[in-house]
DNA sequence: ATCTGTGGCGCG
DNA sequence: AAAGCGCGCCACAGAT
């Protein structure tokens, strides 16, 4: 291989040359390997930077990547696939890079939920460019030790191309579909999500273990009072222990049949509730208890990284087609909300956790899309909101303490409401007849009549388009074709009332992140994320500056909501103390 | 032994 | 007949 661009970089003063030659360039192209996945145990080994007319091959092994710093910490725009793991292999160099656009994440705006084939650069560079990348070759950078052989300098060098030319062809597309302010948006955050990832969050273990060993014992505990119920109608082992799985739906299904004299079909928690039977309660709380111990039990704890002792979990920045994070090993995500859990997740010592949500967000976004007169101004006036709209539908005052149920109720609506729930779904979570949940719906719509126009205009419309888009642009391209029809075609009209919704909330989350991210970094401030949970973002600090933190995120979190809400106000609580609170 | 689909359930 | 949007994890059941 001739070619001096793939020639590699193993000492400072070509390091500084190369530099040289970067100077100036408006855009950049930058890709690592690694020695493995993880950035608190394995290293990067090459790091390539550049262009279409100029790479940069840097062997990290033997080089200190000290005259890169300008580069990767300033402004000019680097041009990632999947920069988040970029980011966070360079944090394990000490390096904080800022300023990546990605282009999986931009494929994944421009593809708006449809499945348009596997999100690799291999495959981006084969669709958009006809370029066939060998992947065999990347295989050798993990175990690699010697020098790097001129096919994998070649491989490194053509990742770089392809990731710079796949960003040209992106480019127009955005613009033409109209994605550059969301495609914005989550390319600010990626800093926002390596770092969230590379830092992780703290979890007391022991204090873990004692939740989890008493869980386990009430389970137990209720174990043997349903066999007691099932001893009727269940065979039993050898030493007289009722021989029944319970979480065999099959198993529970046959029993609970045989027990009642008549075929159980379900067996989630409602259907059981409505068999009316003693063993249920027992059951159900069985269910409650084995659900904590087997998906937050010993598994959970598995997660916690041997080197740093915490938990890094994997945060996806676009993990549902509404534009939501997702999160996995572990699911940070759905930790149970009673406060005996959520405290396990604490700062440690001279640290104090700070936690932020936004109130009422998703139905300040449908107030803010209706422009409903009645709605915008409950939110204006402020008080209890579903206190409010139940006055409002039961034609009499209600208080949380006074009719709790009438506010349920209202409550049940306003939630229903942004998933375009009908009077059977409210008839359900409510536990009143159809009926009744028909007139508290028609009264819900005649109070706030416009809520219910924009709802059926926003299905209508996107049924009519075949998508449907966020404040911030994002979009959602929906399935119908001629298939589908009927109760599908409810289904989409359902997720088409919803995306808006929901996917705003998703935008105002990660501006608020990306914002957030680049002032604790200016301000010099000692303070990261370790969570985010849709309308929620955890922060550690150091103690003393735990509350000037809080300001700073709060400020950033209403800036980022009324950037696209600016009909009713944005309220964002937040709180600073030892774990994370509610 | 490993994969896939399903029901159920934790969260927002 | 279905009935309320999004996710990930667990256990089971059936298939490979």
């Amino acid at each position: 291989m001739s070619n001096p661009a793939s020639t590699l970089i193993d000492n400072q003063d070509a390091l500084k040359h190369g530099m040289a030659r970067l100077a100036g360039r408006p855009l950049l192209a930058l890709d690592v390997e690694t020695e493995g996945l993880d950035p608190h145990t394995h290293r990067i080994s090459l790091l390539a930077v550049g262009d279409d007319r100029d790479q940069l091959l840097v062997d990290c092994r033997k080089t200190r990547i000290d005259p890169l710093l300008p580069l990767l910490e300033g402004d000019v725009p680097k041009i990632t696939h999947n920069g988040a793991f970029d980011l966070a292999m360079l944090r394990g160099l000490g390096v904080r890079a800022r300023r990546v656009l990605d282009t999986m994440i931009l494929e994944q705006l421009i593809a708006s939920g449809r499945d348009t084939g596997p999100l690799s650069l291999a495959a981006l560079a084969g669709r958009y460019l006809g370029m066939e990348l060998d992947k065999s070759e990347r295989i050798g950078f993990t175990t690699h030790r010697g020098a790097f052989t001129s096919a994998q300098l070649e491989y490194a060098r053509r990742d770089i191309l392809a990731t710079h030319q796949v960003f040209l062809e992106q480019v127009p597309l955005l613009a033409r579909e109209g994605l550059e302010e969301v495609a914005r948006l989550e390319c600010d955050a990626v800093a926002a999500f390596a770092d969230l990832a590379y830092d992780g969050v703290y979890l007391d273990a022991p204090a873990w273990t004692t939740l989890i060993d008493e869980a386990r014992a009430e389970r137990d505990r209720l174990r043997t009072e349903v066999d007691e119920h099932m001893q009727q109608v269940a065979s039993t082992d050898l030493f007289g222990r009722v021989d029944l799985n319970y979480d065999s739906d099959a198993e529970l299904k046959q029993a609970l049949s045989r027990l009642l004299g008549r075929p159980v079909r379900d067996v989630n928690k409602q259907a059981l509730r409505r068999l009316g039977h003693p063993v249920v309660e027992p059951l159900v709380r069985y269910r409650e208890m084995n659900k904590i111990v087997s998906s937050y039990g010993e598994s959970f704890l598995e997660n916690i990284h041997p080197r740093t002792g915490r938990i890094h979990a994997d945060f996806r920045q676009i993990g549902a087609p509404t534009g939501r994070v997702a999160c996995s090993r572990p699911n940070l995500q759905n930790i149970p909300r009673g406060s005996r859990f959520r405290q396990c997740f604490r700062a440690p010592e001279g640290r104090s956790m700070v936690t932020a949500d936004y109130s009422g967000c998703e139905l300040r976004i449908l107030a803010e899309m209706s422009a409903d007169p009645a709605f915008v101004q409950t939110f204006r006036r402020g008080g209890d909101l579903h206190a409010i709209v139940a006055s409002e539908i039961f034609g009499r005052p209600v208080s949380k303490e006074k009719n709790a149920e009438l506010r349920d109720r209202a409550k049940a609506i306003n939630f229903g409401l942004a998933y375009g729930m009908g009077a059977g779904g409210l008839a359900a979570v409510t536990g009143v007849g159809v009926e009744e949940a028909e007139r508290l719906l028609a009264r819900y719509f005649s109070a706030y009549p416009a809520v219910k126009a924009y709802l059926d205009r926003s299905a209508a419309q996107a049924l009519d388009r075949g998508s449907v888009r966020t404040l911030a642009g994002r979009r959602l391209v929906l399935e119908v074709g001629e298939r589908v029809e009927g109760a599908d075609l409810a289904a989409v009209a359902r997720v088409a009332k919803n995306m808006p919704i929901q996917g705003t909330n998703a935008d105002m989350l990660k501006l608020a992140m990306a914002n957030i991210h680049e002032r604790l970094r200016r301000e010099g401030l000692d303070a990261f994320m370790v969570n985010c949970v849709h309308d929620e973002i955890l922060l550690e600090a150091a103690a003393e500056e735990a509350w000037e933190v809080a300001e700073l995120v709060s400020q950033e979190m209403v800036r980022a909501g009324e950037r696209w809400i600016t009909k009713v106000p944005i309220a964002v609580d937040v709180a600073v103390g030892p774990s994370w609170q509610k």
